[in-house]
DNA sequence: TTCATATGAATGAAAG
DNA sequence: CTTTCATTCATATGAA
């Protein structure tokens, strides 16, 4: 059993997202919450797995979801106590919290900043991460062109993954 | 303005949904999914601008909207691999299902490397938020039994929060 | 049924 | 690239 969940965003309806989801016992959830209180907060991977492997003595569970049991613990304890102290706010003079959340707000253009504009075949692949992934091992380029009345992303691939016509002009061959 | 934000259109006890972050159509991810599958995974500035402009068609949606998508579904693909695999036997008996895993090649090479008592140091405490936590900025660590009979949780807190003894063997104790 | 809440799951954004 | 944070989505549950 594997719950797929299709995240059918925007568009319509966004109904459908059927999947099921672990439901801990009471006893997993003292146990989780122990080691919560004990301190506990991001488990390595390694810890995941031993909680998960005792916890499954108690119902069916796995690694993802002491993972996420975790990760949704420590966040809404940390919104819980966000909500609470609202103490320093009103108060004194121009202590404008700067929205600096926006400040640094494009982290990735401080790598890529280049505000090269080439636009021709492009050369992907950065070549590093082909053994690992599911994908296919092979190569390709993505030839972009720039006609721009009705843009087609056209997917020119073996894999026969030909979608319609939508209004792009992403071209994406094989070399 | 443009709504492109819809989402709470049927829901009253809906959330704020608040239109602070880019919220993909599926016609946006539909293309990234296929250049991801082709192979793309780590676009270059270029590439990531084009694809950008011509997704933008879709609706709205910015460079970094794109860049980040790819870091993040390359990573989660990968991280898949890594916690959706273990599938623990709620039958006590830990079969040391061997290291067998699928390709990744760092941090679970050492899960089960001992048959004995894996003593796990642990470094918690990010550090990174303030009294957070109930407990203190101490470390523990998890000691794990692999007796394959009658495992027993036990937390040797100092808190003086001691369980009973279930049927699990997660020791966990302040160092 | 409808609304309200708790929480598992997902993912955009960022930090490390 | 890896890991963490913040926010959102979705579902199960219980109250009204």
């Amino acid at each position: 059993m594997s719950g797929f969940c299709m995240r059918s965003s925007s568009g319509s309806s966004s109904t459908g997202t059927k999947c099921g989801r672990w439901n801990p016992t009471t006893e997993q959830v003292k146990h989780l919450t122990q080691l919560f209180r004990a301190g506990l907060r991001t488990p390595s991977t390694d810890q995941i797995q031993k909680i998960s492997n005792q916890l499954s003595f108690y119902g069916k569970i796995e690694s993802k979801n002491v993972f996420y049991w975790f990760q949704n613990h420590k966040a809404r304890e940390r919104q819980k106590r966000r909500k609470v102290s609202f103490d320093d706010d009103k108060d004194v003079i121009v202590h404008h919290r700067d929205n600096s959340m926006h400040a640094s707000k494009q982290k990735f253009v401080e790598m890529y900043s280049e505000p090269n504009r080439v636009i021709e075949t492009l050369e992907l692949f950065p070549l590093n991460s082909f053994g690992e992934s599911e994908s296919e091992s092979e190569k390709l380029s993505v030839h972009v062109n720039e006609s721009r009345e009705n843009p087609i992303f056209a997917y020119t691939c073996t894999m026969g993954e030909q979608i319609e016509h939508p209004p792009l002009d992403l071209r994406l061959s094989f070399v």
